[in-house]
RNA sequence: GCGAGGGUAGCCAAGCAUGGCCAAAGGCGCAGGACUUAAGAUCCUGUCCCAUAGGGGUCCGAGGGUUCAAAUCCCUUCCCUCGCACCA
């Protein structure tokens, strides 16, 4: 026997499946069809091993469905949509120091990297090495089905698709406000900072722009709180700013330049006429709106012209940095002269209009003496102050008696109120703006811009929502919490733009140029477009015979084939192939993918099957599968902290991570990546494979312990097949690689060396491990003269030789062995003889009738009395025991008389002595036996007394 | 805040739907031994506490409850993770 080497064994397997086109699809009418795809990647870098997680689990299920006789289409694709490629492209070209060390440290030639200034060259770049890494980590994928989204078939597609969307009026237009890079368009903000160099985490606020009067024109100040209006006291500006007064819905307007520039994005006509300093304001008097009072402009150094409109209004009751910062002023009589403010300053107090459980009626003042605030210099207890204040007056408080028609209002309710009453009475208008600076890839600020014209997919269409909630119901959808909330996550889906303007690789969109399909929403029924891939792979049509008509007949039955043919020029058989091919695959089993998908990906891929296509071809199944981490975090594409793929397989081996992806974790759960646990998996798979050679080359007869192993084989046989039915990657994974060892293990222990049985078993157990290691699976089956594994059934499970007697046999042997363990354990005793006593046989009878009938309970006593021949104190003590045992578990007793202890215990004398390496004695414990140490008495069914000597 | 999921021995991780063969699978780690003298090898055995005879005690985040019986069912509570949107 050779030792276990993976990096012979698993290319010479991978180069044969290639030369037999093991991976292809066919289309087999005699078999019924299994269709499964992952969410194909975005183009964004090299794949990590957490992308391999989700691939692997989809080839588990691909390999295992073809072993369980279905015809299996496993495809897949690329997705380059997006800016995301046209940015690598550009940072390759101006020769990046860190992308550059990124593609070299993941093993790309001076060559590849030269094709990479350009996207396209990023693109074919990086399909190649998917294409690559799918190949090398075994995966079952045909690639005769393979597209990418920027490919002319696919825009063919998807500008029918959004033509069916349109004539289904699932398509609308209307304003839309989103993080817009100023030179590329529209980009996203989100913690993995694709499209961005900083900023991922900024939050998009939604600040309500206060108008105040200011003679003929208007001082701005945003707020996050519009409910606090009735406690304004008056307005913050920096004196030492500079501010801009701007003309805007044909009024002048005060605020901050950088205001300025932000709002110009978000409203049409904005026009600077003038400039007025801080200093200019303070002293006076503006009129704040709703209430209508004039309230003082008073300096403050806290303003910030980056955020909001770089004017504050100030509101002491609430608002822990006005409370301190008036406080502040009130001290600073410097300032106070400079500006002439005394008087003023003295009648700007506080007024409370929230009251809280948790602060009371002032709920800054109180919170800056129970923090220790002392300045407006801490800025970091005041911002947590401020956070605590706004949730407990949010959550649980109400609006005081100072709150005119909002008095007595929960604060949630006034909120809203109060916001929409100014927008309607025009007191102010609503700016949005991010929380924190961000910045785009391209190196531009990112602002929040307005749309007027965005186009979007109307998925709160109710009847579509309806009716994806009500199909969900019928879908298999792993794990379960998902499909749990997946209901409520349609509910909650609305509309959603699908088209975006700028730097973009995708579809145009097929009613309006000037618009890209944006990337989700040309990501949801391309499993369809799969079929009609290797088509056009094939070369029997070409992209711009794709047409309306083309995918009408082809995805939905419509027109015949002669006028299609006639408006496409594609001969009828090539379209009534690809519509027999589009029927036989549809619907799609799973669709596998992160969970990153589960807001986003699965409700749309959802939505757009059932808006689209006919009920027989909207999905089956979902499958979501959880992030591998590294020190805490998701590993990510686009900033590295992976090791490349390669390395790592060529360190241990496919299986073997094929195997940890398997076992290691269940697919639900965030895995920590940890080498020394691959490992141990590698050590594993030598461990099997050792194993398996050592069935393979015994050649003994039958033996008493034959019965035993077959039952138990095919008990896990069927364990395993359920568990991979249901999708239940780990737990099959543990049956196969773990608790089938073991039995193994157990039967050779016990001496067994049946050759045949041996071969048999060996050769299902190595089917068995197929779809998980294909390659040692592959190796391994030729030791049996298979050819390829995994083109083989899986076996059927033989029912009959499943036997609870049998197994229960060796369970009371191990049983005994481990009670034996036991005493010597504790004894300390090196023991010489064992001796065994097995129960009289009046105790089986009085288990049995205890059994037959259990409810004349203690009222058996008068008839067992006669009928045995037993001590009766010794019976009524033994009948209210079983009694007592047969209301807890009457399975453990039914067992306890299934078997014949003696006859058991005689046939194994020889094993029992080979294990303890002493002599072993087995007695009836109602004859008259030798018993040293009184202890025969105890024997009870299934539990021998035991002496050592 | 809303919604979802989770807290099991040194660690990872099953079990929980259908309460009782649960001191709780399996793996890792650790300890002892075998083997060999080299490898991140392999094979046994052990691994909550006490106990020189198969027993007892405590235990599944915490606290109550239901039940003859609770890791499993119910209630309360604490803690953790994830999603809350224009990122496949």
């Amino acid at each position: 026997m050779n030792e276990y080497d993976p990096d012979t064994i698993e290319k010479k397997w991978q180069d044969k499946w290639e030369d037999l086109k093991m991976h292809h699809a066919k289309v087999d009418e005699d078999k019924d069809p299994f269709y499964i795809i992952f969410a194909y990647p975005g183009i964004s870098g090299y794949l990590h091993l957490g992308h391999m997680r989700c691939y692997t689990y989809t080839d588990f299920i691909a390999r295992y469905k073809k072993m369980r006789g279905y015809s299996v289409l496993f495809p897949a694709g690329a997705h380059p949509t997006g800016n995301q490629v046209i940015s690598f492209a550009k940072r390759v070209a101006e020769k990046d120091p860190v992308i550059m060390d990124y593609l070299r440290s993941n093993g790309a030639s001076e060559k590849d990297i030269g094709k990479l200034s350009v996207p396209e060259g990023v693109i074919e770049f990086f399909k190649e090495t998917y294409i690559k890494e799918w190949k090398n980590f075994g995966l079952h994928i045909d690639f005769s089905h393979f597209t990418d989204t920027s490919r002319e078939d696919y825009s063919s597609f998807i500008r029918w698709q959004f033509k069916k969307l349109k004539d289904k009026g699932l398509l609308t237009q209307k304003p839309y406000y989103a993080p817009v890079c100023v030179s590329c368009g529209p980009v996203a903000v989100d913690p993995s900072e694709t499209d961005l160099s900083q900023g991922g985490n900024a939050e998009v606020q939604e600040f309500t722009l206060l108008k105040f009067r200011f003679g003929e024109r208007y001082i701005t100040a945003a707020t996050l709180r519009p409910e606090t209006v009735y406690g304004q006291t008056n307005l913050w500006v920096d004196p030492d700013e500079d501010y801009v007064i701007v003309k805007v819905q044909g009024e002048e307007w005060i605020m901050s330049s950088p205001a300025m520039d932000k709002l110009s994005y978000q409203t049409e006509e904005i026009k600077m006429v003038g400039r007025i300093s801080g200093r200019d304001m303070i002293g006076k008097n503006a009129t704040a709106p709703v209430i209508h009072r004039d309230i003082p402009i008073l300096p403050a150094k806290f303003t910030d012209p980056n955020i909001g409109s770089g004017i504050v209004t100030s509101v002491p009751s609430d608002a822990p940095y006005d409370w301190i910062a008036l406080e502040d002023l009130k001290k600073n009589h410097e300032m106070l002269s400079r500006y002439d403010l005394q008087d003023i300053v003295e009648r700007v107090n506080p007024i409370p209009i929230i009251e809280s459980k948790e602060w009371g009626t002032n709920p800054a003042e109180r919170i800056i003496l129970e923090m220790g605030i002392n300045s407006q210099a801490e800025t970091d207890k005041l911002e947590d102050a401020t956070q605590r204040i706004y949730k407990a007056g949010f959550h649980s408080g109400t609006m005081l008696e100072s709150c005119g028609d909002y008095a007595g209002m929960a604060v949630q309710e006034a909120k809203e109120n109060i916001r929409n009453d100014m927008l309607a009475s025009r007191e102010a208008i609503i700016f949005r703006d991010l929380s924190e600076e961000v910045i785009c890839r391209c190196g531009e600020e990112v602002i929040m811009g307005k749309i007027p014209d965005q186009w979007f997919i109307r998925y709160s269409d109710e009847k579509l929502t309806e009716e994806c909630k009500e199909h969900v119901k019928d879908m298999s959808i792993r794990p379960d919490s998902y499909a749990n909330t997946i209901p409520e996550t349609l509910e909650w889906f609305q509309d959603r733009s699908c088209a975006r303007m700028g730097n973009w690789i995708g579809t145009k969109f097929p009613f309006d140029d000037k618009w890209i399909v944006e990337a989700i929403s040309d990501s949801t029924l391309y499993p369809a477009h799969y079929v009609v891939a290797k088509h056009y792979n094939r070369g029997s049509f070409q992209a711009k015979q794709m047409t309306e008509d083309f995918f009408d007949f082809v995805f939905l039955n419509e027109g015949s084939v002669e006028d299609v043919s006639d408006s496409t020029g594609i001969p009828e058989d090539t379209l009534l192939e690809v519509r027999r091919d589009f029927l036989y695959w549809y619907p799609l089993d799973i669709n596998l993918g992160g969970k990153e998908h589960m807001t986003v990906h699965f409700p749309v891929f959802l939505m757009n099957h059932v808006a689209i296509l006919d009920r027989s071809h909207w999905p089956r199944g979902i499958m979501v599968n959880w992030y591998l981490t590294m020190t805490g975090g998701k590993i990510s594409k686009s900033k590295g902290g992976a090791d490349p793929i390669p390395d790592v397989a060529d360190r241990f081996g496919i299986d073997t991570l094929r195997l940890y992806y398997a076992h290691s974790a269940s697919p639900f759960v965030d895995k920590e990546w940890d080498e020394k646990e691959v490992f141990n998996y590698r050590k594993r798979l030598g461990h099997l494979w050792r194993m398996v050679h050592r069935i393979k080359e015994m050649n003994g007869s039958p033996g008493p312990v034959d019965g035993y192993l077959r039952s138990r084989f095919n008990r896990h046989l069927a364990r395993a097949m359920d568990f991979m039915d249901s999708y239940s990657i780990r737990k099959s994974a543990n049956v196969i690689f773990y608790d089938i060892a073991a039995e193994f293990e157990w039967y050779f222990k016990r001496g067994g060396e049946n050759g045949e049985l041996m071969d048999e078993l060996g050769e299902k157990w190595v089917n068995l491990m197929s779809p998980f290691v294909p390659h040692m699976a592959d190796e391994l089956g030729s030791l049996w003269g298979i050819e390829y594994v995994n083109s083989s059934l899986l076996p059927n499970v033989e029912e009959e030789a499943i036997s609870d007697n049998i197994e229960r046999q060796e369970t009371y042997l191990k049983g005994v062995m481990e009670d034996i363990r036991n005493i010597l354990d504790i004894a300390k005793v090196a023991g010489n003889c064992i001796h065994i006593y097995v129960t009289p046989e009046w105790k089986v009878k009085v288990i049995e009738k205890v059994l037959s009938e259990p409810e004349r309970g203690m009222g058996l006593m008068s008839g067992l009395v006669g009928e045995l021949k037993a001590p009766p104190k010794e019976l009524s003590k033994f009948l209210r025991r079983t009694l007592d045992e047969h209301r807890a578990n009457q399975e453990t007793l039914k067992n306890s008389v299934a078997i014949k202890e003696l006859d058991i215990l005689e046939k194994n004398i020889d094993f029992l002595e080979k294990e303890f390496d002493t002599s072993v004695k087995v007695y009836l414990a109602s004859d008259e036996v030798y018993d040293p140490d009184n202890r025969k008495d105890k024997a009870i069914p299934g539990k021998p007394a035991i002496y050592i000597q």
